[in-house]
RNA sequence: GGAAGCAUAGCUCAGUUGGGAGAGCAUCUGCCUUACAAGCAGAGGGUCAUAGGUUCGAGCCCUAUUGUUUCCACCA
């Protein structure tokens, strides 16, 4: 037993626990097959990433669940690692580059992967340690990098297997391409923003001379690759224009005029121009009429040498340009403003640019079907359940998905080819000889979308493809715990993975979390710059009340807002905790604490031995629904009004009576208390729970609080009629300091108070202390009847209180209030009278509603007939 | 265009099978009552968005409306 500080300083002591902790390697599982085991792969932040709010949220999350795992018995594995991020980190060291002056090209493919991983040497460690700081509970000597050589191999063997099967295709399809990444990206990587634009209504002349054809768009710089232009077949307007010749102004092409069905009569003028390679929907447009593909621009968004006019012009410039010279020549017929959506980069912001190129794609259909029969079942369920729905409709109407980017950082594509024959070879192999000329093969030049990887992490993280002792033991995974915005991206991913690798679901429940916002409500950004940074709350305010602001009041699914206001309340929280602490321990001199047993218990003690089993049963509840924020605020609402505020003050009569049986009583029950609160709050703030842990005696025998077990209900600590008796001199005793502060009556001056009751078991001698210590009361006598002077009355249904302060009473005032508290009572009396003479009531109503509001009745009557005695011995 | 969330005290939010609404902060009053002023004891403040419906009974369930946020789709 040390002392503790006077004042809470978690920077004192944080960090030396956290140290300790991973000394003793209480984070690293021990696989035990008589234990049930409880494992969650973290969500691997960005190697390129610092620790900002959602991971502080997301991680204190996993850490609760997986202390209270580990505290209820479970074998618990929390698997960390980080993600290589291929496109935002590329991004970061082709910005580094450029700033000094090189470029990918410069310095080839294998000097920048020796430069990327340099970066991830230099700030892949970054983000481990602010986890660390944050008191992450993650077993350290198995975190993984989704470009390690396990999960390379895992790569390798998924793409290797899906190609066999038919589920991996190569294509020339259209994608959605980033100009300024320079790669092309999955649909799910595309972010539509509303834009303001404009609709420009141009005409094309036909051929023949014979009139225009006036239609509106919001590119009309794609018109250089334009190959049709499309009507309605059903389309009465332009029936006899169907197959005639149109010239595209300015470049002078001939396009025919084609009919289908995807142009909207009612939109526009209902004619459509048709560029297959720079629209999605185009392109399919083409396909069904055989249209040539143009591509008119270069990788990055410049229109190409084929159109001199234009050449090397950007996209928005090239525009300006054509509608200016369409203007001049007559062909533009009017400018309307238009706000559409406009796709754009979910990394970069860039407008996306569809393209038209050879990409390979994951056929996804036959994947999704089991995976949604997975969740429709409910052997995955999501908390809350209503993303299932999200989850459902994504899946249900998923297309290929494009996995191979043109980045250098990532997974290589383990695909090879024959520049002479042609041929194509998937193999795990890190070269390949042409099978049909015998030539060596050329790999693919390009890597797979970083969610490739990320989408087998819960297996390949523990050894997959091989069959390791980890993977029998702790696949599949129990929680994920994730924000609802990568749903798509990853969590419906890893579904399908698990399900088509390993045969079986990677995780059981996908606790989904919202997003943390600033204090006006607003996401957090960079380009706001209203973002927190939880290092900086961390070194003001310590990581428990960093930890404790974001569980708090947090539920399941939805976003919260974040203050300063949050913060403080919490760090005050763990300040109430600690001097809480201090103050036991002010008052132990007990070198072993035992459960004192029954008959020795005084009634305090069995009214907060009662109290606590109830909150123990309710924060198990709570817990295995995921309602983390309302576990932590049952708490807090023990801890501060029920131990603090009422069962500390109440055993100050008895600790202060050093060498009696009560004393000794009282300082077992309240390290009792205390120790059940500190392991009933350790999953939440685990660094002050441990340092007052470790200060105090124990009850268990446990070197750290992390390791200790989780608080169980127990039954031989419940005392229902005590309990009661409690309640009623807490509500008396609450009554009279009412009063007393009404009347404007400082604590300091004391006055005898006498008790009229039928509840001599409550009111008794061993309950006097209390009314001393917490009611002002200079003594306290019990009564059957009071015949002294004049007194103030304070009446509750349980017992009658007389002050003796006569010069404090001004009869008619007294009979004016009492008359006030009288009608109010008797308005609740009517009102129960009526409801419990409603037949239909009575007859539906569950038992024990009845029961209850017949009780209330009681009581009602009860108080009236104290206010009706009190009025009449005015 | 489709879907979902939210709307409760001045502010931020709880409210878990439907049984006369709570917390924190803020406001007001009184207290340095020897763990804690990052505190203690009190007080005020709400037709639970609106309108219907189901029910003995609705903040909670159903329908519609309004406001707001988000996700999905992307009609040029």
């Amino acid at each position: 037993m040390k002392e503790l500080s006077k004042t809470y300083s978690p920077s004192e002591f944080e960090e030396r626990i956290y140290q300790n902790w991973c000394e003793k390697k209480y984070f690293t599982p021990k696989i035990d097959h008589s234990k049930e085991h409880f494992s969650i792969v973290i969500p691997p932040p960005n190697i390129t990433g610092q620790l900002h709010m959602g991971h502080a949220l997301d991680n204190t999350l996993q850490d609760i669940l997986i202390r209270y795992k580990r505290m209820n018995g479970f074998c618990t594995l929390w698997l960390p690692g980080t993600d290589h991020a291929s496109i935002a980190t590329e991004a970061k060291i082709v910005e580094a580059m450029r700033k000094e002056g090189v470029t990918k090209e410069d310095i080839g493919r294998d000097g920048f992967l020796e430069r990327a991983w340099a970066w991830k040497d230099q700030y892949g460690g970054r983000i481990i340690s602010q986890l660390k700081k944050l008191g992450s509970s993650c077993d350290w000597s198995r975190e993984r990098f989704t470009l390690d050589e396990g999960c390379s191999e895992a790569v390798k063997e998924v793409f290797v297997r899906l190609y066999n099967k038919g589920l991996i295709y190569r294509g020339e399809r259209i994608i959605n391409w980033c100009p300024h990444c320079l790669t092309s990206i999955s649909d799910a990587e595309v972010e539509y923003e509303e834009q303001a634009g404009h609709f420009w209504h141009i005409k094309y002349p036909f051929k023949d001379g014979d009139g225009y054809l006036e239609f509106a768009t919001t590119r009309p710089e794609t018109m250089l690759g334009d190959t049709a232009v499309a009507v309605n077949p059903k389309d009465e307007r332009y029936k006899d224009m169907i197959g005639k010749t149109l010239i595209i102004p300015l470049i002078n092409r001939e396009i025919p005029v084609v009919a289908d069905e995807y142009v909207e009569m009612d939109f526009g003028t209902g004619v459509v121009k048709i560029t297959p390679a720079h629209d999605p929907n185009d392109f399919e447009v083409g396909r069904r009429h055989n249209l040539p593909i143009i591509n008119v621009m270069t990788p990055d968004a410049k229109i190409t040498e084929d159109y001199p006019a234009y050449a090397g012009m950007d996209r928005f410039e090239a525009r300006k340009a054509i509608v200016a010279d369409l203007d001049k020549q007559g062909y533009l017929i009017k400018v309307e403003d238009y706000a559409h959506n406009v796709g754009t980069c979910y990394r970069c912001g860039t407008t996306v640019e569809p393209r038209v190129s050879l990409q390979w794609f994951v056929k996804m259909e036959p994947l999704a079907k089991p995976a949604i029969d997975a969740v429709r079942s409910g052997e995955i369920k999501f908390v809350p359940e209503r993303f299932e729905k999200n989850y459902f409709h994504w899946m249900e109407n998923i297309r290929d998905w494009c996995i191979s980017r043109q980045l250098w950082w990532g997974h290589r594509i383990p695909a090879f080819y024959c520049d002479d024959c042609g041929e194509i070879v998937v193999t795990k192999d890190s070269s390949a000889i042409c099978p049909k000329c015998g030539k060596v093969m050329r790999q693919d030049p390009d890597t797979l979308d970083t969610w490739f990887s990320s989408a087998l992490w819960p297996f390949s993280t523990l050894g997959w493809p091989k069959d390791t002792e980890d993977l029998k033991y702790f696949y599949p995974t129990n929680t994920l715990v994730t924000g609802y915005d990568i749903i798509t991206f990853w969590v419906s991913r890893m579904i399908f993975s698990g399900l088509e690798y390993m045969g079986e679901k990677p995780f059981d429940t996908v606790l989904i979390h919202g997003l943390v916002r600033d204090a006006l409500g607003r996401k957090m950004s960079k380009s706001l710059g209203n973002g927190i940074d939880p290092l900086l709350i961390i070194e003001k305010y310590g990581a428990d009340a960093l930890r404790f602001a974001l569980a708090t009041g947090n539920s399941p699914g939805n976003d919260m807002r974040f203050s300063d206001e949050k913060i403080e309340s919490a760090r005050n929280f763990a300040n109430k905790l600690w001097n809480a602490a201090r103050f036991v321990m002010m008052n132990l001199d007990i070198e072993k604490v035992e459960m004192p047993s029954a008959d020795k218990l005084g009634i305090a003690d069995k009214w907060i031995l009662t109290k606590l089993n109830a909150l123990i049963k309710s924060v198990r509840t709570q817990f295995d629904a995921y309602e983390l924020g309302i576990a932590l605020s049952e708490i807090y609402d023990f801890v501060w009004d029920i131990f603090c505020d009422w069962y500390i003050e109440l055993s100050k009569p008895a600790l202060s009576a050093k060498g009696t049986e009560a004393n000794k009583v009282t300082q077992n029950v309240i390290v009792y208390v205390l120790e059940s609160i500190l392991k009933l709050l350790h999953p939440f703030i685990p660094f002050i729970t441990e340092e007052i842990y470790l200060s105090l005696p124990h009850f268990d025998d446990c070197e750290s609080i992390m390791i200790s077990s989780y608080p169980v209900v127990n039954e031989s600590l419940d005392f229902g009629a005590d309990y009661d008796n409690m309640e009623k001199v807490i509500e008396v005793i609450k009554a009279i300091r009412a009063r007393r502060a009404e009347m404007n009556v400082p604590p300091s001056k004391k006055a005898q108070i006498f008790i009229t009751t039928q509840y001599k078991d409550a009111f008794n001698a061993s309950t006097a202390e209390f009314f001393k210590k917490l009611a002002s009361a200079s003594d306290l006598t019990v009564t059957d009847e009071y015949n002294g002077d004049n007194a103030v009355q304070i009446i509750t249904h349980a017992a009658t209180a007389y002050i003796p302060m006569a010069e404090m009473v001004d009869l008619d005032k007294e009979r004016a209030r009492l008359n006030g508290e009288l009608a109010k009572v008797q308005g609740e009396i009517d009102r129960l009278v009526k409801k419990l003479g409603n037949a239909e009531f009575v007859a539906k109503a569950p038992q024990k509603v009845v029961d209850g509001e017949k009780a209330k009745l009681e009581k009602y009557e009860s108080t009236k007939q104290g206010i009706l005695d009190a009025i009449n011995s005015l």
